[in-house]
DNA sequence: TGATAAGCGGAGGCATCCTCCGTATGTTTC
DNA sequence: GAAACATACGGAGGATGCCTCCGCTTATCA
């Protein structure tokens, strides 16, 4: 009776996973993120598993379905910008700082425009995922953005909701091809923009 | 030499296109309608030729692309906007023409959110699009709109730009299923608040 | 009422999706 | 360290979709 409980009772009696198992997810996420970034959201599995070195099957037992893949790869590439945000907290200039922590959220809005489209469907997916990881970035980006203001390296009229909408904006922008190295561009415009007004 | 210009000369020699075949696109554009409207942008080609009861190679012969498909459906849906506009330019209460107007605009917002997805890749055809078909639609709204303030039953605040960015966003909300019912929902309080304020 | 250009159907080649199960390999236990 | 067991892997295969190609049908024009 206690025995069989949701998800393992308390100090479960559950194998920990295969070491392998874990070594091969990894590399099946490498491969879906070097896919999906520049193939775009409809990059075969197949080729995702063949990239990684699986047979298709691996890949599925890993990842049930396309969104699940999708999911996965997004989470983890809003972890590492979570992650980079905090080693960027002792960066020398802090405007520098928020520059290279946008440059490589263009990376992850790459990732994100393709999503959007495939989650869609999947009524509640999106928006789980959305509610999960929005605030986090939110607070990445304020942390940062704070430093710079209190430094008096940047004007202290916006808000990192208002920087992430301006990202977002800058991506979105048309269906060019080059639409990446354009976002780069009006992103360092941006963030010069940012420095207090010379009194 | 001036047999052969660029699509016919001037009373060109050409015979005129096949009744049938006129007809025939007419049942794959509706069937197409039907189907990405509910099916979204992923709707088998193969459906729609089946549901229009063609076979495949009918459709490709009308449109050899998806995207070719898609813009007609686009362009279409466009065109009988514009021409509601000017049938409700009539109607009784102006407001409620502006009302009857956004709420067939939902329609094809549905059509078009799954367009912008599927457009992207093909540089430049999305933009081609907008630019051909927002400035007919913002005139059409803008002279029910205007009508509206001219008979003193709508604020004057407020133009056609800004309630179709109203319209998109009532319509972009979440992914949830029933985003429809909740874009007419929202639709309805906005016109209600275009109303002049009481004195 | 032919002659002929235009249109139609759908088989078929190729790609992708996803499932299923026999085989292989880590992990645990003694 | 070896047997027993649970897990993970591979990839064939059936289903579906994309798109092309070409022989047959039909509307139009003289």
């Amino acid at each position: 009776m206690s025995e069989e409980e949701e998800g393992q009772p308390e100090g479960a009696r559950a194998r920990r996973p295969r070491a392998d198992s874990l070594r091969n997810r990894e590399r099946l996420l490498a491969a879906a993120r070097a896919l999906f970034a520049d193939g775009g959201p409809d990059a075969s599995l197949e080729a995702v598993a063949r990239r990684a070195g699986f047979g298709i099957g691996t890949l599925y037992r890993h990842f049930p379905t396309r969104e699940a893949l999708f999911l996965a790869v997004y989470q983890r590439e809003a972890d590492e910008l979570v992650a980079l945000a905090e080693r960027l907290r002792d960066h020398e200039d802090p405007l520098d700082a928020l520059r290279l922590w946008l440059r490589a959220s263009v990376g992850m809005v790459a990732t994100k425009k393709g999503m959007l489209a495939v989650l869609a469907p999947a009524a509640g997916a999106a928006d789980a995922l959305y509610a999960d990881t929005r605030p986090r970035l939110i607070d990445a980006l304020g942390a940062l953005l704070r430093r710079a203001v209190d430094m008096g390296r940047a004007r202290d009229d916006v808000g990192p909701e208002d920087v992430l909408r301006a990202l977002y904006g800058f991506c979105h922008m048309g269906g060019e091809a080059h639409w990446r190295a354009s976002a780069l561009r009006l992103l360092n415009v941006f963030v010069d923009g940012l420095r207090p007004a010379a009194p």
